[in-house]
DNA sequence: CTTTTTAATCAGGTCCCCCTGACTAAAATT
DNA sequence: AATTTTAGTCAGGGGGACCTGATTAAAAAG
């Protein structure tokens, strides 16, 4: 039985944190509006080069289920993709059906600055803060999958096994 | 000088937070598609509800500077919610040329399931843990404040003091 | 009492996410 | 060989976040 206090309070703060960063990423990007060079979040162009980034060479079918897009969506984003030259894509040699969609190097870049990159206002806590700060949030992501299972009731069992695929090992 | 791998740890689990959230916001409200009922984000029209749930019969002009939106974007952003039932316009009986925006009691409701509602998540935590999730986020958010004061040097110094006024105190 | 400033509006545009429907080419099945 | 399934494509659409430009009505200023 948590305070519920001591809920609001942390629910207050997340969602300020939520709010800060969202208009943080903002301004940065505003000012070197250097061409491209946007957020990249989890949606849309972002979804695929993150999940490319974990399994590189997919098809674009795979991609589709995986990311739980149509085929279509999934297209229409590769192809942007493609024309920012953060993917490539080629006929499978085995299957000339399907579509093999690649990182080039400068998606893998981009990729790994959306992931890998370690946020500059992480420097503002301690290793102990750090430590807490993680553990926390792995408690906060288990619950947060089961919320996801157990909501995921009806049809959509694909989703939760997608997302949970997708992510379960992504940082080890 | 905090250890790179703990920060990275973090940073992944923070990224991986964003991410399961996402899709668990798409989950919960991909069920219940009762018409509307969208997660309202902190852009466009989410930004508007929050801002007047904090100050509300605001003038369009009013919300479009604390904003830092165009009074144009402003206008399109509350006739959507208009027709959405979640706020209302009335002209000015002291300056017609003004529109005061007011939440309806729905629309408080949603600005207040936005904010005030206490992730479920949450309950996954500790006392113990919510306040040092608290204080890390407090910490995190004044570094977030510092960055974009910081990026910020060129115009828009009125972005940083909207966001600040706007956010300061909102939880208390 | 004009002129200027201010709050809004309409019109039109760009880019993003994501979907349905219709249709082809290549593989698998019968 | 003929049919069906599978991977993609094109066309078109809906909604969202923003913006610039042009115009109107009302208040403030000269």
């Amino acid at each position: 039985m948590p305070n519920l206090e001591k809920q609001k309070n942390a629910a207050g703060k997340l969602i300020e944190f939520g709010m800060i960063r969202h208009t943080a990423d903002e301004i940065a990007h505003r000012n070197h509006t250097d061409k491209g060079e946007r957020p990249l979040r989890f949606q849309g162009q972002g979804k695929i080069l993150l999940a490319l980034s974990q399994d590189d060479g997919l098809s674009q079918k795979e991609l589709a289920t995986r990311l739980n897009l149509t085929v279509q969506s999934t297209a229409e984003f590769v192809n942007k993709l493609v024309k920012k030259d953060l993917v490539t894509k080629e006929k499978s040699t085995t299957d000339r059906r399907k579509t093999i969609i690649r990182l080039t190097d400068l998606g893998r870049t981009a990729a790994d600055t959306e992931t890998a990159k370690v946020p500059e206002f992480l420097n503002a806590l301690t290793d102990t803060e750090l430590d807490q700060f993680t553990s926390i949030l792995t408690k906060l992501n288990a619950s947060l999958y089961d919320e996801i299972n157990t909501a995921d009731d009806t049809k959509s069992g694909k989703v939760q096994q997608a997302v949970s695929d997708w992510l379960r090992d992504w940082f080890l």
